[in-house]
DNA sequence: AATGCAAATGCAAATCAATTGCATAAGGAG
DNA sequence: CTCCTTATGCAATTGATTTGCATTTGCATT
């Protein structure tokens, strides 16, 4: 299996649990809750705990398996896929996330590093109303 | 006062806690948490509460005079200045925050309005370590 | 200067995301 | 199969942020 592999490369143990959670990434297209997550992952694993799907999506994005974005409520994750780095337009509207394929950081770094500074992560979200929302409310 | 007039501009009544926090911002060259805030905020006006500093944070963020950055912890929040828009490179070593002009948003905007897309806010930050802590650190 | 009312504040309690300590269970190398 | 390390479940905690409500205050208007 593709999931048992990333588990394997990164050094981590394969467990049900985090099965469980990489299987729900890996079939959902936008991003998920923490909350969200663990509804589909009791749904998969009945009994697993809400703190160990935590303490995974920690581990995970340590190991750089995931990626978190900031959001008003609470951070949301989602796996982090071989077609490489991405941003999202978030639509305020709907929830609906639109791929960005642009990333600034292409841009900055040349000049970051001109000043001393190794850049290690950043984030890049861009809010707003798509198109159907924004027809509907204004 | 400038600020005074920053808060009529809006049609916000000028309170002290008011001007108090925004005397703090404006004397802050980088940005702070709502607990550094406050705690800046009651040695100028001794009593003020927690909650009247987090309401206005709100309701400042939402007239546009500050802006707020995600952080891992807390939200971060600095006074948007005239000189106008621009973000930050963070140093996870010792919290320095380099200001960074530019701005992804300007080359994306059109291609986003393509889509449909109306952008109404953004967030860019880059972390990493600046050149003091990447020399003490490895 | 006095009045009225919406907006702002203080206080305390409630939420809610996220974290942690600890005892137990389970992966997987040898 | 055994051992040791890592992962999990559970329950309690932390810490940021929010909210209800009674009271006060800014300030536009008499």
């Amino acid at each position: 299996m593709e999931i048992e592999e990333m588990l394997k490369q990164k050094d981590l143990k394969i467990t049900p649990q985090r099965m469980a959670i990489l299987t729900v990434l890996k079939n959902t297209r936008s991003f998920l809750s923490a909350q969200e997550l663990f509804q589909e992952v009791i749904k998969i694993l009945p009994g697993t705990n809400f703190s160990t799907v935590y303490r995974n999506l920690d581990v995970l994005l340590g190991k750089g398996l995931l990626c978190r974005v900031p959001s008003d409520t609470a951070d949301l994750y989602e796996l982090r896929r071989e077609e490489g780095h991405h941003h999202h337009a978030v639509c305020k509207g709907c929830g609906a996330s639109i791929p960005v394929d642009f990333c600034p950081m292409e841009s900055l770094a040349k000049e970051l590093g001109r000043k001393g500074f190794l850049p290690t992560e950043h984030c890049f979200e861009v809010y707003g109303l798509c198109e159907r929302c924004r027809d509907g409310k204004k």
